[in-house]
RNA sequence: GAGCACGUGGCGGAAUUGGCAUACGCGCACGGCUUAGAACCGUGUCCGAAAGGGUGUGGGUUCAAGUCCCACCGUGCUCACCA
């Protein structure tokens, strides 16, 4: 067998392509246009990793499939470049993080290169380059001048020792259950600061409604809909005994209000101070402390013990003048609703269990339709029972009616809430986006840098100051300036999250160096929406949902010209280690795609991750099945020598044409994993086979081209006796074979008989044939006469070509 | 607790969407090549001697179920006392 010298090959095909730009999208080309997207990386400390080859492995095949079907196909690649991990390193050492990143970037893009991926490189963005994010700064702007960008008391993890704002994954809980911080440590608790808002729940309607016109699996868009978590009911007042305070609280049962005997406000909750009596205010101070000890997460958990302390208040319910007692207990947060509840232990499972442990009244006010008596909590709809002039009403119509009550004696109203919370959008951090806002003196409002970009300056250290301010504070030169309106100010010093630059990076691509807008609206809509968007599966409620709502807001005010900027979106699994565990570097099982490209080539590589299974699966590494897509680019390299032209061999070319059309078929509905296999079922023919028709070797060299691109680059320059390297003659630049039915037509078909659904016997048919002649053939059969002997037949079910069923008593 | 997936050989998976379950590959066994091994090549490989039986378990619909319906068991992911 001929040695394939992949390295080699591989390292000469890719220099050629990529000086030549041979993957180049072209703006406004006459041909149909296909705008495949993959989410870019974050380009950290090493290189490509086995979770890149996993997302760009699959598009670029069929980016490349879609580019020989005459597509203008746009597939580009860019840097998520802010963020963490570049910024903690500056800390450590002091170095850049802009220094390290472009190191990132330099080695990860030659991976790319390496792994063969088709992509226009020249369209690369980096969200971290000042021409960039002059254009997130100014969208953000556009935010800001239309409300929906705020400053906001917003609850964060503090640590007093660290003087830093930390993120949910930065805290960590040690074995007494304290919060304490994972660099150092400390203490940490939860803490109300000022924080740049974007407003998205003024976008949940938007955002679920967009849903209906966008082609996502189910679970996406059912996560997403859980996510936003719209939920109907009403507001109602309470007022409280002896002052004139009242609570609001949010319910989407009002018409078990009857059986409230009880109110829980959550520890958060401003009034408090103004309701708690003496002999409780000491109990209530220590509890609302030990709150702020906790995230929301485990204060929700279901199956925590509930605790609570009485405030020694009582409030009045508006529907029955009750006097139920007003509790805080942490199970009520005060990101949610009214941060209020009524409690209606009857009807509620955790007012409930509440209830139970604090020996408050259960009241049952539904009765269930089918009148038997419930287990309590029951909280089905029903018939109200106990609930005054309601009585005997349904539980829909009750609740109608009870809301019209309370508006027209102005206790309360409709609303509609949603889990999906303010986004805070401002982080105390270095390497970020700057906010282009100022704080003007002497009163402190707020003016926009109207010169953009507002470019990060250097700082002396990385850290952040002791006032819960950025590190740009540290950069007082920067920090002190002039308004647009010529007064003093000083900057706002937080940054922007890593999400803001992704949030619109695919609308970049169309127009990278555009000075003078973030993209041409001709473009936009010439390439607008993505056609495909393959990503991960954890960026569905953060990433997918953040850029779905800057995308739907700007095309509110003009700036894009579609309703939804992804028409299609898959989230594909994982590789895990050969252990099947998560990768990672202290369990030792960590692929590094590289070193495989060293070993087995980059198609051997590409072709196991077509082979290992559906896009959206996890798998673990398996070094023996890279091994097999090996040996077939070698089986295939040989078969080359065997190549002949004016060739008759019918059966092969008979193989290779219903190849053709299976692989054409599953290309389209990315099932590259059966392309491959049936790749391997047609070289399995060829093998057999003494010499192959040059035309016919061809035309599958051809077919090979998106999935083994180099191979096929090889043996195509070869078969053709290319000289020297011309971009039009490479193969990825050829026309997708087209598989002739003809030749596949099957003239003799053998299908199953069935007799009483199991299959007895088979018989051989022409495929033109009529039932009645199938029919005749199949009472020929001995075996079908020894079955049906002296038996009656009942029914007859003949599927054409498939099989021939018949029910006999 | 909820939502969404999913459950097929020793393993990764396939099954034209209700029509011959286990394609393709790995692994394994035997054989070839080799002084020997690696690599490579070939043959075989669901269980059962057979009749038959087999897609997590139990039921149902159907001429026909891996595929549809109901219940249960189990796994994964995401969210989670959301009022």
């Amino acid at each position: 067998m001929t040695f394939y010298n992949f390295e080699e090959i591989e390292n000469k095909w890719k220099d050629k392509w990529f000086s030549d730009n041979l993957y180049e999208a072209v703006d406004f080309s006459p041909k149909p246009k296909k705008y495949i997207l993959a989410e870019f990386p974050y380009p950290s400390g090493a290189a490509l990793h086995s979770g890149h080859m996993m997302r760009y492995t699959v598009p670029d095949v069929y980016a490349r499939y879609l580019r020989m079907n005459g597509y203008n196909v746009l597939f580009p690649m860019g840097w998520d470049a802010f963020g963490l991990p570049a910024e903690n390193y500056a800390v450590k050492t002091g170095i850049h993080p802009a220094v390290t990143t472009k190191k990132a970037i330099d080695a990860m893009k030659q991976s790319l290169m390496r792994m063969g991926y088709g992509i226009d490189w020249g369209r690369e963005i980096a969200t971290a380059n000042p021409k960039y994010y002059k254009w997130t700064q100014w969208l953000f702007l556009k935010f800001y001048e239309h409300g929906l960008a705020e400053l906001k008391e917003m609850p964060v993890w503090w640590c007093e020792a660290l003087k830093t704002v930390l993120a949910e994954e930065e805290v960590l809980t040690d074995k007494d259950g304290n919060k304490i911080s994972e660099r150092g440590e400390h203490p940490v608790e939860r803490r109300l600061l000022k924080q740049w808002v974007l407003k998205i729940p003024e976008y949940a309607e938007k955002l679920i409604e967009g849903l209906n016109y966008v082609d996502y699996p189910n679970s996406i868009k059912q996560a997403q809909i859980n996510w936003i978590g719209r939920s109907e009911g009403a507001e109602v007042d309470f007022h409280i005994k002896g002052i004139s305070e009242k609570v609001r609280v949010f319910t989407t049962r009002i018409d078990t209000i009857f059986g409230a005997t009880f109110i829980v406000i959550s520890p958060e909750h401003q009034i408090i101070e103004k309701i708690v009596t003496e002999e409780q205010i000491s109990a209530v101070h220590e509890y609302m402390r030990l709150a702020s000890q906790k995230s929301d997460m485990e204060r929700t958990e279901l199956a925590k013990d509930k605790t609570g302390v009485f405030t020694g208040a009582y409030a009045i319910n508006p529907f029955n003048n009750e006097e139920i007692p007003i509790w805080t207990s942490d199970f009520v947060v005060m990101s949610y609703g009214t941060g209020a509840i009524m409690g209606v232990p009857a009807h509620d499972q955790r007012d409930f269990e509440f209830a139970q442990k604090f020996n408050l009244p259960i009241i049952p006010v539904i009765q269930p339709n089918d009148n038997n008596q419930p287990m309590l909590p029951f909280d089905g709809e029903g018939i109200l029972i106990s609930s005054g002039e309601f009585n005997g009403l349904k539980s829909p119509d009750a609740r109608i009616l009870m809301t019209d009550k309370a508006q027209n004696e102005g206790f309360g109203y409709k609303k509609i809430n949603y889990k999906l919370r303010d986004w805070i959008f401002s982080r105390q951090r270095y390497w970020g986006e700057p906010i282009p806002l100022m704080y003007v003196e002497p009163d402190g409002h707020i003016e926009v840098e109207t010169n953009l970009p507002l470019v990060l300056p250097d700082v002396p250290d990385y850290t952040p100051t002791s006032d819960a301010s950025a590190p740009l504070a540290r950069n007082q030169e920067w920090v002190n300036t002039i308004s647009p309106s010529g007064k003093p100010a000083k900057r706002e010093t937080n940054t922007m999250p890593n999400w803001a630059g992704s949030c619109w990076y695919f609308i970049r691509y169309l127009d990278p160096n555009n000075d003078n807008e973030f993209a041409d609206m001709e473009k936009m809509k010439y390439w607008l929406p993505v056609d495909r968007y393959f990503g991960g599966a954890e960026h569905t409620n953060m990433h997918l949902l953040y850029s779905r709502f800057w995308y739907k807001f700007f095309y509110d005010i003009g700036l894009v010209p579609t309703p939804e900027p992804y028409q299609w979106r898959l989230n594909g699994g994982l590789l895990l280690g050969a252990d099947g565990r998560k990768m990672s570097k202290s369990l030792g099982n960590v692929v590094d795609p590289m070193t495989v490209v060293e070993n087995y080539g980059a198609d051997a590589l590409r072709l196991f991750i077509c082979f290992i299974g559906p896009y959206e699966d996890t798998y673990p590494w398996n070094e023996n099945g890279i091994k097999a897509t090996f040996r077939l680019i070698n089986t295939i390299y040989d078969i080359r020598n065997r190549v002949s032209e004016n060739i008759e061999n019918n059966e092969l070319k008979k193989a290779f044409h219903k190849m053709l059309k299976n692989i054409t078929d599953m290309t389209q509905d990315l099932k590259m994993n059966t392309v491959v296999s049936e790749i391997m079922i047609f070289i399995n023919e060829s093998k057999k086979v003494e010499k192959i028709d040059k035309e016919l070797w061809m035309e599958f060299i051809k077919s090979l081209a998106p999935f083994a691109p180099y191979l096929a680059e090889e043996l195509w320059q070869e078969v053709n006796g290319f000289k020297e390297w011309k971009k039009e003659s490479s193969v990825h630049l050829q026309k997708w074979p087209k598989y002739d039915p003809e030749i596949i037509k099957m003239d003799q078909i053998t299908i199953p008989v069935q007799i009483n659904g199991k299959v007895k016997d088979e018989v051989l048919i022409n495929a033109l044939d009529t039932e009645e002649t199938v029919k005749q053939k199949v009472m020929e059969s001995e075996k079908f006469q020894n079955a049906v002997e002296g038996k009656e037949i009942i029914k007859i079910i003949y599927i054409p070509n498939k099989i021939f069923s018949a029910v006999i008593k």
